[in-house]
DNA sequence: GCGCATCGTGATCATATGATCGACGAAAAG
DNA sequence: CTTTTCGTCGATCATATGATCACGATGCGC
């Protein structure tokens, strides 16, 4: 019992004290030796007065900013499914929420990458976006480039332009194509199979997650169809990445879609050191769960909301 | 412009980047260089970081007491009124007032007096009892008590009980005489004149502040009438201290009434080097102020609401 | 009453912090 | 284009802080 009192309550003399202390300390910028010497007690008596305040929550340190909820909900995410790191941006109405997820992306990258490294990228319009900010960076650095499935051309090119493409290396082929005797062919081809293995000795991956959505990128892009969803979502698909879809413990899936992609596999993927993904938004929260439950990513960058929600639903 | 912009806002990079400075310094606990090694940055830069967010309001410190208020309500008394020191109590529903203060005087008493000081005491019922609490430091430490003016006896004599009264010097006489002539003679006399002379050797001074207001302690215990306080009140009293009545400002005024005291004058209560004042409430706002104002006093404990009454008065 | 454990205290020392200085680089002025 | 000025950076050093230790007081059980 007198511990417990100890631990949840002061004295009420004490907490006058005390927080005369904390006042002096952190709002009048006094040293705990001049606080000492006013209040007649000892340095080393302030300094622990001072401790006990924080550990009891006396006093408390805010910080104003909207970036302030979001550290608490990293260090969660990296606790809970054991992510080398995670960047929670805050909520916020205004702006498209892939616009700000890649500028936290890329400066992520940019604190990461150093001069000469090689990173390999996924696709979506996450992925695209981070990439349009790095391009000064990565041609600065003499970062090469090579991407991780085939259909990536159309933005890496942009990203490139301006710059020697020497070091930047694509899989000359559709992220998806119609048939898995075509698709054979193509992984088979000298120059896609040199692609891929460089892409396997990357040291970072950069790759987006979709969410088994109509709204879906490879919807929009024509690469799948609504009725396929359908399917893969019955047979227990929740998200996807780099076009292989997962169940909702990150386990992919045995489906014959699979066998029709050019790119790599998720196998090759975790060999990569640090597979970055950078997804946000509440149709994909299901899916960043279950590749972060399974181990299929290293570091997440995602906003304030959808952290948020994935964390509540690994509560119970 | 430029400077402008760099005290107020930050690019939202950095606010991001100092946000999670200051996230992991003040929540997770972090020293400055394992934050630089962990976000690559120089130390200095962190610590540097920090202070900016200080400066800027970033990194908010409460205090998450009701004493949290009240410090700066002291800080602004002892600024605008040039005081040695002043304390505030924290409002409180329950409790009566005045014991509240008489706790927090005898507290601050006990961290002043040293061994074999002498204290000088004037009148009221905050001082009576500020000095029970005061009792058995008193005898303990050896510090001797006198008194400022007649009328005392009943209360001291308690708080003297029980130890040697040797060091308890008290004024024998009422505060207030019915005659001039009277007041003199008893101020003549030996035993008054030695008393009286031993007061202004005090170290300390303990007094209270009367209002000019029909419940005022010296109507209650009858020596003063409500119409003699109507007629101070008409000629500008705002307050007394030790049956002394002073105008807004602090002077003393020319009132018959304070020829026939029994008790040393201002000049007298000026010259002991420290001058405390407990007193509070409503009725006492515009006497403490006044007091304040005229440099009647080195060291004021009131409580927040007039803490604030006063300075309120003081902002126009 | 007498150890024994526990707590609070201050002394001492290692570490963390922030002040000062000179150097560098970018932007503005010539 | 050169020069100046300003601001930022990190190295160095003085100071502030907190970890550890040993002591003395207090309370508890034997």
């Amino acid at each position: 019992m007198n511990e417990a009192y100890d631990e949840l309550a002061f004295e009420p003399h004490e907490e006058e004290l005390l927080s005369r202390v904390a006042w002096h300390y952190y709002h009048d910028g006094l040293t705990q030796s001049e606080i000492g010497d006013r209040l007649n007690l000892s340095r080393i008596k302030v300094s622990r007065m001072l401790e006990r305040g924080r550990r009891m929550g006396l006093i408390h340190v805010h910080i104003n900013s909207s970036y302030g909820g979001c550290f608490a909900l990293e260090a969660r995410l990296q606790e809970i499914y054991g992510l080398d790191e995670a960047r929670v941006i805050p909520a916020q109405e205004t702006g498209n929420i892939n616009d700000r997820l890649a500028e936290a992306a890329s400066q992520y990258l940019m604190g990461r990458l150093k001069d000469q490294e090689m990173l390999a990228v996924g696709w979506g319009a996450t992925v695209m976006g981070t990439l349009q900010r790095l391009a000064r960076t990565l041609s600065y650095r003499d970062i090469s480039l090579v991407s991780l499935t085939g259909g990536v051309s159309a933005y890496i090119e942009g990203v490139a332009s301006g710059r020697s493409s020497q070091n930047v290396h694509l899989i000359p082929a559709p992220l998806v194509v119609s048939q898995e005797s075509i698709a054979e062919a193509i992984r088979a081809e000298r120059h896609v199979v040199e692609v891929m293995s460089m892409a396997r000795t990357a040291n970072y991956a950069l790759i987006g997650i979709g969410a088994v959505a109509d709204e879906a990128t490879l919807i929009a892009s024509g690469y799948a169809s609504r009725s396929q969803f359908e399917i893969f979502r019955r047979q227990g698909a929740v998200g996807d990445i780099i076009g292989i879809f997962y169940d909702q413990n990150g386990v992919p899936l045995d489906l014959p879609f699979h066998k029709m992609l050019v790119g790599l596999d998720f196998e090759a993927l975790s060999a990569i050191p640090q597979v970055i993904a950078a997804a946000g938004g509440p149709k994909k929260v299901e899916a960043i769960r279950a590749a972060a439950r399974g181990g299929r990513i290293d570091v997440l960058i995602t906003d304030e909301p959808t952290a948020e929600a994935i964390l509540e639903k690994d509560q119970a």
